[in-house]
DNA sequence: CGGGATCCCTTGAGATACTG
DNA sequence: CAGTATCTCAAGGGATCCCG
């Protein structure tokens, strides 16, 4: 029991390790709204290529944050939607944003 | 102006930038404590190594995120403590870390 | 349409040795 | 004590092609 948790001791370390991910926090964002399909947020996702929203898609549905539903029409329809999980993690999204916007005047360089 | 604002378009995108990398939301937690010294901040860190260690901490403070005290004595002292942008992170931290404990059940193998 | 498979290439972590 | 400099290496991002 006390094996299993050494590898996300702290529950910080935790989140960091599931957002980890270039694009992830951006897919949560999108997924704010609601369901969307592989295609749509592709276009959401300004030059990501397929292999790779995939694999983040991937990601964090194994990290239990999203759905993937599979309908079986052709040609192929797939829906993205945030679990109970990810819904409960949206107002640290929101917190995000107030807090980024409210500091736009730092800059890295 | 607007092309500016054009690399960190995304509020949230924004955000997930100045956090990327392996150790600095873990910094950020250790410093909600006080001010740390150099020292004492990689001995908190387990296993990180010196140079991981200033450079996390020059991009955190680039970011705006900390700010970094000498004191020219012999033999030097650094310390390091939460800008007040910092400081008005920390409860996004405290919200991540809430969340974490509350979703302990979901695993990623 | 929504991927999987493959390859390349950049990024960043980590180790080690050295310095004011 | 708190770094800097340099190197190596693994991981992850990205492009392209192909497939059910």
């Amino acid at each position: 029991m006390n094996l299993i948790e050494q590898r996300t001791a702290c529950p910080v370390t935790r989140v960091q390790t599931i957002i980890s991910g270039k694009w992830k926090i951006l897919i949560l964002w999108h997924l704010k709204q609601g369901t969307q399909r592989f295609g749509s947020l592709q276009r959401l996702l300004p030059g990501i290529s397929n292999g790779i929203l995939t694999r983040q898609l991937r990601e964090l549905e194994q990290d239990g944050m999203l759905l993937r539903k599979v309908y079986r029409e052709i040609p192929i329809k797939v829906e993205y939607s945030l679990t109970d999980t990810g819904l409960s993690f949206l107002p640290i999204l929101d917190a995000m944003a107030t807090w980024s916007m409210s500091h736009m005047s730092e800059s890295k360089q």
